[in-house]
DNA sequence: CGCTGTGAATTATTTCACAGCA
DNA sequence: TGCTGTGAAATAATTCACAGCG
């Protein structure tokens, strides 16, 4: 019903949309009330004709001849990446990593509070990092039931990882983003996001290696 | 020469051999000498004929009717991936993230070492993580060229990322890893991936906000 | 005989180019 | 007139399905 044209949005659709939010974002704080399709791509980096076709499978926001309001279109997108609602976040692990997300003051903003973070390094429980307590691993089941998350972070070592998301996962957290360098078995209906930090600088050590060693 | 077809690899491809570098480490390190494209594409989660078709773009390095030796496909991709040697790494940025990197231990083993780490901010210089010392920004210069760093990591506030991107492009960095939230200009030929933590939540939040309320 | 490597077919994603509305 | 929304075309990525080799 909130989504009209419901006949499967493209995944690489779903994965623009927060970069779009986040310049109509920047552009609301500068004051600019109106955009166009060729401005806002720009700053994005993507052809103006992408994003106007991954706007048109949710509706159209734009006037023709002029453009997209861009509170409107803030709101649009923000109801569509469930900006609107504030969605709790567990996260489990709480090395650098795990504290740096804590930290992380623009998740409040973007629509995320982690309400709990969990260990099981004795040193590191009591701990409070931005204003988030360091529980014990153990109590992980009774947060996640108590908050209601249905969203969860792991920055376990890779040994820990896929029982931790088993554990998530029995409680019925059906969003994982992974950090661990491990590929997690999750059940059908949970949707995982890997994110491995070596991996990534690999892909560039890769096009470092083949840099144009062209002619010569 | 090293790499045989060289007729133009797709980006998806590269960015799914650190996947398969990772498993068929996790493979060898279990003693395991032998692999189908069948079972390691299982590991990895995509389909074998992918798999198959990725590696095909490099060369043949499985046998018809037994598999892939796992030390062979292994030290053949890290090849690829660069890891064959050992990439000098800056951080910007010495907060919890960039700190969590200079201590993540595996990135020595898959190709990467920290060589510095420098940050604005008085309290954090001179500290040490990970046997890396935190150094004022106004080195950054020096420190490019005296390690002769090509690939930089940028984990600084959104404000301060675009001139810190400008300034390591200038001592000769090419390859941009970009935690900051913003979308960083850079020249041609300079390859930049980011990684927006609260983008990632968004992605999952929009899976979760768009979970299947189908019939009812 | 079994599993790789790969043409051909399919599917997904992006871009072109322009009709149509404010 | 100017810019959106979108069919149609182009390109990219994946999967099928099987020939061919060890």
């Amino acid at each position: 019903m909130s989504t009209p044209g419901n006949g499967q949005i493209p995944q690489a659709t779903i994965e623009r949309l927060p970069g779009y939010l986040r310049v109509l974002t920047d552009l609301a704080d500068e004051g600019v009330a109106r955009v166009s399709s060729n401005a806002l791509a720009e700053a994005v980096h993507v052809q103006p004709a992408l994003l106007r076709r991954d706007l048109s499978y949710f509706g159209s926001y734009g006037t023709r001849g002029v453009g997209y309001e861009v509170d409107t279109l803030m709101s649009e997108i923000g109801e569509l990446v469930g900006t609107r609602t504030t969605w709790p976040v567990v996260i489990v692990g709480a090395g650098n990593l795990g504290r740096a997300l804590a930290r992380h003051g623009g998740l409040l903003h973007r629509g995320f509070q982690v309400v709990s973070m969990v260990d099981t390094d004795e040193t590191r429980i009591g701990a409070e990092v931005g204003g988030i307590a360091v529980l014990p691993d153990a109590e992980l089941e009774e947060i996640v039931r108590r908050t209601g998350a249905r969203i969860a972070v792991l920055t376990t070592p890779a040994a820990a990882a896929q029982q931790a998301a088993d554990r998530l996962i029995a409680q019925g957290v059906t969003s994982i983003l992974n950090f661990a360098p491990i590929t997690l078995e999750v059940p059908e209906g949970v949707t995982v996001r890997a994110v491995d930090l070596a991996q990534e600088l690999q892909i560039l050590a890769f096009h470092e290696a083949h840099r144009t060693e062209p002619v010569q």
